[in-house]
DNA sequence: ACTATCATGATAGTGATACTCAAAATCAAT
DNA sequence: ATTGATTTTGAGTATCACTATCATGATAGT
């Protein structure tokens, strides 16, 4: 069994929620994306193999994924959130083309230590951070 | 003649706008403001002593001030954008309380210069950043 | 003052997200 | 395997911020 059905399966289970087929299917549709999905673009995906399951399960799985720690959350600024992977990936911030809308990665190392710096000189418990560059990608400059 | 009056006066004669009490009415209203404010509140704020005033003419008035760089938008993932003064002030990233939902500032500092160099190894070219770290606030924690 | 052009403000439209609920699925107990 | 309590699903609807539309009003150059 795969390490994030493990995952998923000990957080239902601690929470006292089901175990169904679709919370599999979709998470398995999630992590062979690559990209940063919209719930629009894995329904699209989803639904290619199995279109008996609906936008609200995909939309509340990611919902649900993403309290688990299976998922991230970002926001790019087109009004739509998207998800990303998130177990046994590095913490990194998003280059962001206004022209193409891809989203690149970089990876922070030390403004890790910045920022936990800036947090404790204002008294402030960090949850998570979100570092994003709004620009030009080379392509497109 | 303020400042940002004159940025505004110079902004609209080179873009063939017209000067509207409005628009600088809005401008000194938020000005006066010092939190990060959304549309509505903003509007909120003029209309009480300028009932006529409409939400449109707010709405649209603050994408102008962000074109001409008076104000820059802000989001804390609240699911409304927000607005704060751009003129004569550093560049900082914000401290948001997820209990309060209050946004502190930080100065950037050294991250700076690290964000330049992240650029340039992409081939990137910078329009803006934002910085935002999430987690709970002294008082809250 | 005249006229072209732009701005305003009320209204309606859009799209992503969140809620509702009847029917179906899960799961522990029998 | 059957039962029954509980959760989940998927379709539909509602909500909310934001955006577009357009008739009326204001601005500014002549
Ligand atoms: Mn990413
Ligand atoms: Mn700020
Ligand atoms: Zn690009
Ligand atoms: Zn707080």
């Amino acid at each position: 069994m795969k390490k994030e059905h493990r995952i998923l399966a000990d957080y239902l289970k601690q929470k006292g929620l089901k175990q169904t087929y679709q919370r599999f299917f979709i998470l398995d549709k999630f992590l062979a994306a690559k990209r940063h999905l919209s719930a629009d673009e894995l329904h699209a995906m989803v639904r290619e193999q199995n279109p008996k399951i609906g936008f609200s399960t995909v939309y509340r799985t990611l919902k649900l994924f993403t309290e688990c720690g299976l998922a991230k959350e970002v926001n790019f600024g087109d009004g739509r959130a998207r998800f990303e992977r998130a177990i046994d990936r590095s913490q990194h911030g998003h280059l962001i083309c206004a022209n193409c809308g891809k989203a690149e990665e970089f990876t922070l190392g030390s403004v890790e230590k910045t920022i936990a710096r800036i947090a404790s000189r204002h008294g402030f418990k960090i949850e998570r951070f979100r570092f994003k560059i709004y620009g030009l990608c080379k392509k497109c400059r």
